[in-house]
DNA sequence: ATGAAAGCGCTAACAT
DNA sequence: ATGTTAGCGCTTTCAT
């Protein structure tokens, strides 16, 4: 029977000649009952169609079962595996996530963290993600990790990262390895820890090898919205001066692909006479022609720790402030040639 | 000042001097109060921070702004988009969406709806996905629409579905245009409409030229979750027959990069050779080598109409059972040769 | 224009 | 082992 309105614990205890009390009891299997009154109770349950009201039950015990999840885009490859696999594994320890697509926007976050306390969110994970986060905004009550993303300077939000630096050097170590001199860096104009990390990386391998590092050498996407496009155009502009050229390492794959399509568009040969680095490791690098060299960044594994992080945070542990995870690199036919 | 637990609208009348009623009634801006009572108790909100708990409006009010999404897999370029779309839309409405990866499993799909119903969601979204909805799961009282997904057999579930008939026939001619006469059908062996109707267009734009459809050239992926590597598997194990072959229509672009790994494998040139059409004209398509005609299916506009319709429902209005939103082919490098 | 009070569905003392 | 009841924070009559 489909009646107007949901059936309530109310409607089970009179169905099953108990009361409220004791229907609460069987559900929550908490406090003693007999195995009698709780095949009625279930029965009941089951012919009346009952479904927990979860807005009474988190209003009554003040927890929600329910995760905000702030990232920049779903749509991106990299964040969207990232979110996956932090969805599968909350919703494994019961827990709802609500997604908010903040476009890297400080307001629409701050309008996204409003509603999720409001909404009296359990816990908040922050994946990627470009700022500092808006920390006044929210409660100093409600759990909050970071993954892929700095929270900002000295704050205590734990944070799951990537060996950036290391990412950077191991790209750059390759290229050099691989007989490269003049090595382009792609990153964004506007730059967090992240890239800088990978920066810091590139310009440490160079300098380990002797290489000086060059200004004119460094190329920046205007928006941190990566962009095949704008890396393609930066790169099409950079051949275009004729300076000498034998690696180009970007710090997102999608810049590597732009950059590909534009030594591509001027028949420069890849890896021939121009060496290719990503970094991700994204389902792009394996579509595109050639293949490309990538930093693996094991999306699971940061996924896996931060939400580990953050339902430790919930039950009132302690997180380690910082989990960093490793990278790898990828070697394919963007600078190794064979496939 | 943060103390422990969050200010209730009760700490706002106090401080207001006021009752919980008129706070109630400046905050939903509903029913009448003076302005300077509104003043002082918007002073009181902001000074003790007050932030509405929607556990107990939800609970009162019995709507909770809130809306379930579910997606096979978030981390699929076509899904994710669309969920992008949608969760934008929703978000402008004042929604928060609970994003629900299935992994077309209908007992996962069952536990979300569960979830969702205790949640006491506003409404559901069910964006692709090819199993029939489990449509008893979910109480008559609970609005849902379905993108780009057949809620199943004579449903009144209202569905926002792609032109695919329509786009496997500009495919297919398209291919027959180029002059392909030996054209492999790649699709899925778990068939859902979408793809029954894409194959149902190829059918007939065979049939309109004269072509024979013939069984060998209908290759089957084993899953419906789209595969690049058993596309490839699939497509050389074909070339490797030795049959006649110039055009490939894939029912995904995931399975018409797989074909292309192969084709390239078999240094067949495409498009000499082989011309090769996907479907979706997902990233994908622009980042292979040589780049994929495919079938642009407009997320956003199925995103916007599937919100559009949920939206009606919710607040009583009708919605219609079909809304058919048009593809549009789009010409590269696969077919046409010249980029 | 504003206040008092009932009650949404649930949990957790506190009884018995 | 089970029932009674207060109260979580809010909206909404019904008074005044």
């Amino acid at each position: 029977m489909d009646s107007r309105k949901p059936a309530s614990i109310r409607d089970v205890a009179q169905m099953a000649g108990v009361s409220i009390a004791t229907v609460s009891r069987v559900i929550n299997n908490n406090g003693r009952f007999s195995e009698a009154t709780r095949q009625r109770v279930l029965e009941a349950i089951k012919s009346c169609g009952y479904v927990t009201n979860m807005a009474a039950k988190s209003l009554r015990s003040s927890q929600s079962k329910t995760i905000g999840m702030i990232v920049p885009d779903i749509s991106n490859d990299f964040y969207s595996t990232l979110a996956l696999y932090a969805e599968q594994e909350l919703a494994r320890s019961g827990y709802s996530v609500f997604v908010c697509n903040s476009a890297n926007n400080d307001e629409r976050e701050r309008s996204y963290i409003r509603t999720l306390v409001s909404k009296r969110v359990d816990g908040i994970i922050c994946i990627s993600g470009s700022n500092a986060l808006s920390e006044e905004a929210i409660p100093q009550s409600i759990p909050v990790v970071c993954v892929d993303r700095y929270p900002g300077v000295d704050s205590s939000i734990p944070r799951v990262i990537s060996e950036d630096e290391r990412g950077g050097l191991l790209a750059t170590e390759h290229l050099i390895a691989c007989g490269c001199h003049h090595i382009l860096f792609i990153t964004s104009a506007v730059e967090d820890l992240n890239k800088q990390n990978r920066e810091r990386g590139y310009q440490r391998a160079l300098a380990q090898h002797g290489i000086p590092a060059s200004d004119t050498y460094r190329l920046l996407l205007p928006g941190h919205r990566p962009s095949m496009d704008e890396a393609e155009q930066l790169v099409k502009a950079f051949l275009a001066e004729g300076r000498p050229l034998d690696g180009i390492f970007a710090v997102s794959d999608h810049a590597a692909v732009g950059a590909l399509a534009a030594l591509q568009a001027a028949a420069v040969d890849v890896p021939g006479t121009v060496k290719l680095v990503g970094f991700d490791d994204s389902i792009y690098t394996r579509i595109a022609t050639p293949s490309i060299t990538s930093v693996q960044r094991f999306p699971q594994k940061l996924a896996h720790e931060g939400c580990a992080a953050l339902l430790r945070l919930i039950v009132g542990e302690q997180a380690p402030v910082e989990t960093v995870v490793p990278v790898e690199l990828v070697e394919r036919a963007s600078t190794v040639g064979a496939r």
